[in-house]
RNA sequence: GCACCCGUAGCUCAGCUGGAUAGAGCGCUGCCCUCCGAAGGCAGAGGCCAGGGGUUCGAAUCCCUUCGGGUGCGCCA
C-alpha cells in the first residue's frame, strides 16, 4: 500500500494520455519522474517533478513546463481521492489527498503493518523478484570473530532479510575460505596445543602463528582421540588430520557467535569442496569456462608502479582479461609455479553461485578488500554472459569506544576484542541496531556505554521504546475502558475522521512512507534506510505523546471521549506494528516494555 | 604512480539515485517540566555541503580537476 507508487502509476498514465492524443511523445520513461513527500508538509502530502522532468518534450504542445503541470493538476484534481492538486514554483504539482486516503492508509498499517510494507505485486508485472545470493561473514577459519565481522555478519543478514522482505527469493551463504596457507598454519598451531597436551613445554609460538588460547580445546580434544598417536607421525600424515579437526571447531565456534546474533546461512560453501584432480577440476573448469570466451591468455604483467618493488621481475601467468570488464590490469589466474591463485578459486566459487541460478550476486566484505570489486565483478559478468551482476558492499571499520575513549584493541598479544564479547555485554539488539544504524561505507563509531543507556542518544532504546510505549497505551486504555475491543480488526473499525490533530495527521503521513523507505533500501541495498527511518517515527510518536502532558485533550486515551480513544488507538497501534516490522527486517526485537 | 571509498553544524552522522528555505542527535544558550501516563518538552545560535571549474530550468547529489584522510596494488587468503 505505497501512495508514492500509486500516484506514480496515476501520473504515468496521465501523460500516457497526452501520448495518446499526441501531445507528448508516447514511450516517456516513467522512471525518470518521482512522487516523494514534499520537503515542507504544509505543501501537501504528495509531490512530483513529473512536468519539469519532461520540459523539453513538453515544449512543442504545452510550452512551459509550468503549462504541462497545470493541465496534470487538473488531471490529477479530477481523480478519486485527490483533495486538490496545485502548481508550485517552476512546475512542481503539490497534492493534497482527501482524508479517507490517509484513513485508507492508517488501516492497512494497522491490520498487516508487514504486508502493508511490501510492494503490491502490480498487475501484468513483467517479472518475478530475481534470485540473489547474498555471501557474507566469510571470516577465514582461523579464530574467533572480531568486531568488525560483526559489522559485516549483522549488515549481510539484515540486507538478506530485506530483500526477501521484498519478494526476492534469498540464499543466504558463507564462503569457508579453508583451502589455503593460513589453515595449514592453524594446523600447525593446534598441533603445538595438542603436544602440549600431552605434557610438552611449548613455551613461545612461532611468529605468524595463532597463538590465541582457542585451539587450547582442540588440542586437548585430539589428544583425547588419538593419544601421542600423531606426535611422532610425518607432518603430511597428522596435518590432514589436525587441519580438519581445528577447522571444524573453528566454524563451530564461529556459528556459535553468529548465532548468539540471531544470525543464520542457508549454505555453507567450503573452498576446499571444489571438485579438484584429474576426474574433475572445478577451477580449470572455470578457467576452461573464461578461455572459451578468449578472455584468458599467457602474459607478463607490468610491475606496480610507485611501490619499489626490489624482488620484483617479470614472470609469465596466466591472466583474465578483466580489463575487458573495466579493471585496471589483467589479473592472473595461476601462480608462476602453477598452482591456483586465490582468485581462480572465487571465480570457480561464483561460477557455482550463477549456475545455481542466481542472478543479483551481493558480497559483503571488509573494506581492505576493495581492491578486489573490480576484477570479481569482470569475472561474474564474463562467467554469466552478461545475465548476472555482483554487487559488493564494502563495510567499514568499526571503532569500539567506551565514553568516548577507544578502546584498547591488540591483535599481537591475542587478546582483541572478540565479536563474542561485544555481543555478552550489551546483547544482541544493540549490536545488530548500532551496526545497521550507519551507511555500510561509512567508519562506525560503536559505544558500549552509550548503546545501554536508556536515554535518547541511544537510539536503540529509543526506538524499542516506542514500540513498548505502544503497546503500554493499549494496556491503560483496557484500564479505562475495559470492555473495549483493541484488536486491530476492531480499531480499524473506528472513525478515521477524527484523527484532527496536526501531530497525529503528521505521524499518518510518516506511516505512510514506510512502504517507500523499504522499497528504496532494497533497491539501494542500504538496510541503514530502515533505522533511520524508525528512529524518525519515534521520534514524532514520543513527541505526540509528550504533547498530552500538557494538553490532555492529546492524550491518546480519553476516558470521556471513547470514539476518540478507538481512533487514537488505531493510530498508536499501526505505529507499533511498523516498529515491530521494521525492527523485524533489521533482526531486532520488539519489546512490550522495557526494563 | 594507479584504482576504489570518504570529506556536510564544535562532535557523531542523515540527506530519499538531480528538486523547493540543506536536516537529526549530542554539545552550547534561554525558557518550561521534574506529584498527576516511564526515563523529558519547546525555542535559539551554529553551514562558502573541502576548494575550483563544468553539465541544466535546478547540483550536497552527475562529470572534470586540486587538496586532505582511509584502503588496496603479480607469485596472501
Amino acid at each position: 500500500m505505497n501512495i508514492f507508487a500509486l500516484f506514480h502509476e496515476r501520473i504515468a498514465a496521465i501523460l500516457a494520455g497526452f501520448g495518446e492524443s499526441g501531445r507528448l511523445p508516447i514511450a516517456l520513461e516513467p522512471a525518470r519522474f518521482v512522487v516523494e513527500p514534499p520537503r515542507d508538509a504544509a505543501h501537501g502530502d504528495l509531490a512530483t517533478n513529473a512536468a519539469m522532468v519532461f520540459a523539453r518534450e513538453a515544449k512543442a504542445s504545452f510550452g512551459s513546463p509550468r503549462q504541462l503541470a497545470i493541465e496534470i493538476a487538473a488531471a490529477l484534481t479530477a481523480l478519486d481521492g485527490v483533495d486538490q492538486a496545485e502548481v508550485a514554483g517552476p512546475g512542481f504539482i503539490n497534492i493534497r489527498v482527501k482524508p479517507e486516503v490517509l484513513a485508507v492508509v492508517l488501516r492497512a498499517a494497522l491490520i498487516d503493518p508487514a504486508g502493508f510494507a511490501k510492494p503490491s505485486a502490480r498487475e501484468g508485472a513483467s517479472a518475478a523478484p530475481a534470485p540473489v545470493n547474498v555471501e557474507y561473514v566469510s571470516a577465514n577459519p582461523t579464530g574467533p570473530m572480531h568486531v568488525g565481522h560483526g559489522r559485516g555478519a549483522v549488515f549481510g543478514d539484515a540486507l538478506a532479510s530485506l530483500l526477501a522482505f521484498v519478494g526476492h527469493p534469498v540464499t543466504r551463504e558463507y564462503y569457508i575460505n579453508d583451502a589455503g596457507a593460513q589453515v595449514d598454519t592453524l594446523a600447525h598451531s593446534a598441533f603445538l596445543r595438542y603436544r602440549e597436551a600431552l605434557g610438552e613445554t611449548i613455551g613461545e609460538f612461532p611468529e605468524g602463528s595463532y597463538p590465541g588460547d582457542y585451539l587450547v580445546p582442540v588440542g586437548a580434544s585430539l589428544a583425547d582421540i588419538y593419544g601421542d598417536r600423531l606426535k611422532d607421525k610425518a607432518e603430511d600424515e597428522w596435518l590432514p588430520i589436525v587441519r580438519a579437526a581445528a577447522i571444524a571447531a573453528m566454524m563451530a565456534m564461529i556459528r556459535d557467535d553468529l548465532a548468539a546474533l540471531d544470525i543464520r546461512h542457508d549454505v555453507f560453501f567450503s573452498e576446499r569442496s571444489l571438485p579438484h584432480g584429474p576426474e574433475g577440476d572445478a577451477v580449470a573448469a572455470a578457467i576452461a569456462d573464461l578461455r572459451g570466451r578468449g578472455l584468458v591468455y599467457q602474459g607478463t604483467l607490468p610491475p606496480p608502479k610507485g611501490k619499489p618493488g626490489e624482488d620484483w621481475e617479470a614472470r609469465e601467468q596466466t591472466l583474465f582479461r578483466s580489463t575487458d570488464f573495466g579493471d585496471d590490469v589483467d589479473r592472473p589466474l595461476r601462480k608462476s609455479d602453477g598452482s591456483y591463485t586465490y582468485f581462480a578459486a572465487d571465480i570457480a566459487y561464483h561460477r557455482v553461485k550463477i549456475d545455481r541460478g542466481a542472478r543479483d550476486l551481493i558480497d559483503v566484505m571488509g573494506a581492505d578488500h576493495g581492491g578486489y570489486v573490480k576484477r570479481m565483478q569482470a569475472a561474474v559478468r564474463a562467467l554469466s554472459g552478461g545475465e548476472a551482476s555482483l554487487d559488493v558492499k564494502l563495510c567499514q571499520l568499526v571503532q569500539l569506544v567506551r565514553d568516548g575513549e577507544p578502546v584498547k584493541m591488540s591483535k599481537r598479544s591475542g587478546s582483541f576484542v572478540t565479536l563474542r564479547e561485544v555481543v555478552d555485554e550489551v546483547g544482541a539488539d544493540a549490536v545488530r541496531f548500532i551496526m545497521l544504524h550507519r551507511k555500510n561505507d561509512a567508519p562506525l563509531e560503536f559505544d558500549l556505554a552509550r548503546v545501554v543507556e536508556q536515554t535518547r542518544d541511544n537510539p536503540v532504546f529509543y526506538v524499542q521504546y516506542a514500540h513498548a510505549r505502544a503497546a503500554s497505551v493499549r494496556g491503560k486504555a483496557l484500564a479505562a475502558f475495559p470492555d473495549l475491543d483493541v484488536s486491530p480488526a476492531a480499531l480499524a473499525e473506528a472513525d478515521m475522521t477524527l484523527l484532527a490533530d496536526a501531530g497525529e495527521l503528521g505521524l499518518v503521513r510518516e506511516l505512510a512512507q514506510f512502504p517507500r523507505i523499504v522499497e528504496q533500501a532494497a533497491r539501494a541495498h542500504e538496510p541503514h534506510r530502515i533505522a533511520f527511518y524508525l528512529y524518525d517515527l519515534a521520534s514524532l510518536f514520543h513527541a505526540q505523546w509528550t504533547r498530552g502532558k500538557d494538553q490532555p485533550q492529546l492524550r491518546f486515551i480519553n476516558e470521556e471521549h471513547r470514539e476518540t480513544t478507538c481512533v487514537r488507538l488505531a493510530l498508536v497501534s499501526a505505529i507499533g506494528g511498523v516498529i515491530a516490522a521494521g525492527l523485524g527486517i533489521l533482526g531486532v526485537s520488539a519489546p512490550s516494555e522495557m526494563r
